[in-house]
RNA sequence: GCGGAUGUGGUGAAAUUGGUAGACACGCCAGACUUAGGAUCUGGUGCCUCACGGUGUGAAGGUUCAAGUCCUUUCAUCCGCACCA
């Protein structure tokens, strides 16, 4: 067969259309599998990612069809966003519009790949009504409490008068005026995820041997259940006289109370509310008000990596237990939104404690030391070791201790045993047109009232300005104005729009129906499709968006909406495409546009080139040459079709009566079809399972036998179907009528051997290869290899022979 | 800074359980064929060495009859860090 890539692909392409090959079935008596690689953003065109991300889903797709699932393997857009927005400032597109055309763009781009997507469950998370669904969700969870509104620090560039997301603030700058941004403190809204850190974490375990174990780990971590001890420590009347009697003190949190005694100061963030109350009663000099002032303007990630920095606030605190003076500092390290805002330093234990203590010449006092051996010098202690002057727990083993002085701080009433969670609150809001508002309505009599849900979606004005300045909806002439659902009052509606994870929290969900599902979800659809048996995506969500989703889950799941705890059942985390050893980017020059690929080499090049270069969990480094080397082996996968005979069964053969060379080519197949059943199982190596089609594929070459060559076309079309879908497509048809695609029969015949062959090694080397028989007693094995390698072991001593069946023999020589 | 990963020929990689390192490709070299092609086919190819042989999985140690695989230390690169999606 001549190999037209062009013609073969848009022919299939069409028929898959036509015949709505790939819609999913609503019998849920069947057994399904639910197949999604992570929806795009429309960001204009398709990149090498996306060919990666949608070959694999594609790949288990297809196979899991050939093994009679009933398949979902559904398509959307994650249309909400900065960069729409970001487009309109600099082009003057509306983000609507420039969204809906890239989706077009993009759209034909995946088809052109043929990629086996339902078409009729597809949508945008733009479009009104998944906005109203999922603002429907949203006023069920402020209502249950879920959603509140707070405080918090937000960039703020004071000469655009916006708020900036992180990648907006260039060298602590805005990206488009380079004015310096400030913290600047503003009410938003919050989702309750600090109420389900328990659960989360928990629920880890049942994922455990079913998504990748540094994911697991990663999860944990950012979750960061720790255990400790709360107390007070109080001002001695000298300070709380001067803080005006206001304050008696201020709580800190510790996991290590064991080192309690070798406390030497306090820390407080510089958001505390102490530092705050001592800078608005002017309590401190300009200089140490101004210091604060000025850590209180870096960003949090900002503070994280420069150097420890903080001021003395010239008030003192009372030990607990030793009733000493504690100084109390503001410093730069000290976390406002992690336990209290509000840390016992120990320098003598803990680095960062260390490192600040030693900067500003503070005591460091050891009282941990261990077991054996010195204390280190020049760097804090924080392993195990035995109390030294600490009161009555002196002499304890540290861990002994942490309980005991915990226990004491309980029966006397100084503290209290918590448990502490790193997991912050998710902070929803943002002030910017291009994403789903959020449905609340202040009102003057009322407070904060949800939109009636018949009003659903509160959807946005097309009529807006947007050019970096502020948030256009608030500047908007009328849209903000409402009456109030509760009163009819006039009211102002909430100008703030959602984080776009909102809308990737729940898409896999809506999958299950189809679109023109008047409600929300179907429980009975869930029921049936939920779990996602293989979800597939970048390792960079590793952490937010999956653990949104999984939070999500779990809040719908609360509100009786689903019966899942958990949405994805196993996940495989792809690694990125990089060319000249650094991620692909438009700004780096280093990009390969797959349209371009697709039009010189067809859709099936492209796919074999992305499964074959690497594992999918691996970094997957661009070679065109290599492109190359895949599309001629299409072509040969084509030409020798020629040995086929065509047929509707697989040929019976007499396996004993063949040559070497056909039992060979038999073996090969028959391996390579064993690979793919443990890849798409549990291995995810597309790229060893492709290695085994073409090993098979030379051997067959080495041959002639055209019911061996009929019957390894049969199953290497069957199995590369999933990888390549057009051109087995194809070949199916011609040689087999479309009968061979399906489940198919290993025949471990083939893999009966009579002799087996043995590497001999000396001391670990090896030196020779020995045939013996399936048989062989291990005494004529040795006897066998000894005689190969005579001249190594002349004259030497044989202290041990060492046989490991069927793979070597290892001979243990002296002198 | 904190958390997570990766490192094997000229290149992408393979080695499922500690058991013959480099399968399968790309590239390169040599040859064949020709209607000169996006060719195709045959053979070779870790490194050093004419060879015998030596050596080799980021580096340095260790455990073992045997280490890419296990342990310790270390270096480099990449991903995430809560308003990028």
């Amino acid at each position: 067969m001549n190999y037209t890539p062009a013609s073969i692909e848009a022919k299939w392409q069409n028929t898959w259309s036509a015949t709505k090959a790939y819609e999913p079935s609503n019998d849920f008596t069947k057994p399904k599998k639910y197949v999604l690689s992570m929806f795009p953003y429309p960001s204009g065109r398709i990149h090498m990612g996306h060919v990666r991300n949608y070959t694999i889903g594609d790949a288990f797709a297809r196979y899991y069809r050939q093994q009679g699932f009933n398949v979902l393997h559904p398509i959307g857009w994650d249309s909400f966003g900065m960069p729409a927005e970001n487009a309109a400032i600099k082009h003057g597109v509306h983000p609507k519009k420039w969204t809906y055309e890239n989706i077009a763009t993009m759209r034909g781009e995946l088809a052109g790949l043929g990629l086996s997507f339902s078409e009729e469950r597809e949508f945008a998370t733009s479009n009104p009504e998944y906005t109203a669904f999922e603002q429907g969700f949203i006023i069920d969870m402020f209502n249950k409490g879920l959603l509140y509104r707070k405080q918090g620090f937000l960039n703020w560039c004071p000469h655009d008068l916006t708020v900036l997301a992180n990648e907006q603030v260039v060298d602590g700058g805005c990206w488009r005026c380079g004015t310096p941004i400030v913290q600047k403190e503003m009410y938003q809204y919050y989702l309750k995820i600090s109420d389900y850190a328990e659960e989360l974490l928990e629920s880890l375990k049942t994922l455990e041997g079913k998504w990748p174990k540094q994911v697991l780990t990663m999860q944990e971590n950012w979750i960061g259940k720790s255990y400790g001890l709360e107390f007070k420590f109080k001002f001695d009347d000298e300070s709380e006289a001067r803080l005006g009697a206001v304050y008696e003190g201020f709580d800190v949190f510790t996991t290590r109370p064991d080192t309690i005694y070798g406390v030497s100061y306090a820390a407080l963030a510089p958001e505390h509310e102490i530092v705050r109350h001592m800078l608005s009663f002017g309590l401190l000099d300009e200089a140490t008000a101004n210091a604060i002032k000025a850590m209180q303007r870096v960003s949090a990630r900002d503070r994280a990596t420069s150097p420890k920095e903080g001021v003395a606030l010239g008030i003192n605190v009372i030990h607990p237990l030793t009733g000493a003076k504690v100084p109390v500092w503001v410093a730069n390290f000290v976390l406002t939104d992690y336990g209290s805002g509000a840390v016992m330093a120990v320098p003598a234990h803990d680095d960062r404690d260390y490192e600040f203590a030693t900067k500003y010449d503070l005591p460091i006092k050891a009282v941990i030391f261990p077991q054996e051996g010195e204390l280190p010098s020049g760097c804090a202690y924080t392993e195990a070791g035995t109390l030294h002057e600490s009161g009555e727990f002196t002499g304890l083993d540290n861990v002994t201790a942490k309980a005991s002085i915990m226990d004491y701080f309980e029966s006397n009433k100084l503290g209290k045993k918590v448990i502490n969670f790193r997991l912050k609150d998710w902070g929803i809001s943002r002030q910017r047109y291009w994403g789903a508002p959020i449905p609340l309505i202040h009102c003057e009599s009322c407070g904060i009232v949800p939109e009636d849900k018949v009003n659903l979606p509160v959807a946005l004005p097309e009529d807006v300005v947007i050019n970096g300045e502020g948030n256009p909806l608030e500047h908007h002439p009328s849209w903000k104005h409402c009456a109030c659902p509760k009163c009819g009052k006039a009211a102002i509606r909430e100008t703030d729009t959602m984080d776009t994870f909102i809308q990737s929290s729940w898409y896999f969900l809506r999958y299950t129906v189809k679109n023109d599902f008047k409600e929300a979800l179907d429980k009975q659809a869930l029921d049936y499709w939920m779990g996602v048996d293989h979800y597939i995506g970048g390792i960079e969500h590793a952490i937010l968006h999956l653990l949104y989703a999984r939070f999500f889950t779990k809040m719908l799941r609360d509100l009786g909406y689903v019966s899942s705890d958990e949405p994805f059942e196993h996940l495989l985390t792809q690694g990125m495409v990089l060319k000249d050893g650094a991620k692909m980017s438009k700004s780096k020059g280093n990009t390969v546009d797959p349209g371009a690929l697709v039009e010189k080499y067809g859709a099936d090049t492209a796919r074999l080139f992305i499964l074959f270069a690497a594992p999918p969990t691996q970094e997957l480094e661009w070679n065109d040459s290599a492109v190359e080397g895949a599309f001629r082996f299409l072509k040969r996968f084509a030409d020798r079709a020629s040995n086929v005979n065509v047929t509707e069964t697989l040929p019976a053969i007499n396996h004993a009566s063949l040559s070497k060379e056909e039992k060979a080519a038999r073996k090969k197949v028959y391996e390579a079809l064993k690979r793919a059943q443990e890849v798409y199982g549990e291995r995810h190596t597309f790229n060893t399972m492709i290695a085994g089609v073409m090993e098979a594929m030379n051997a067959l070459n080495e041959q002639n036998n055209r019911d061996v060559w009929t019957e390894g076309y049969w199953i290497l079309t069957s199995v590369m179907e999933p990888i390549v879908p057009h051109i087995c497509w194809e070949l199916s048809e011609a040689l087999f009528h479309g009968k061979n695609f399906g489940v198919q029969i290993v025949r471990e015949e083939v893999f009966e051997v009579e002799a087996l062959t043995l590497g001999v090694s000396i001391n670990g080397k090896n030196r020779a290869s020995i045939e013996v028989g399936v048989s062989e007693s291990e005494e004529s094995i040795i006897a066998i290899a000894k005689a190969h390698v005579e001249k190594w072991i002349e004259g030497k001593e044989i202290v041990k022979a060492i046989v490991i069946p069927g793979k070597l023999v290892n001979l243990v020589i002296k002198g």
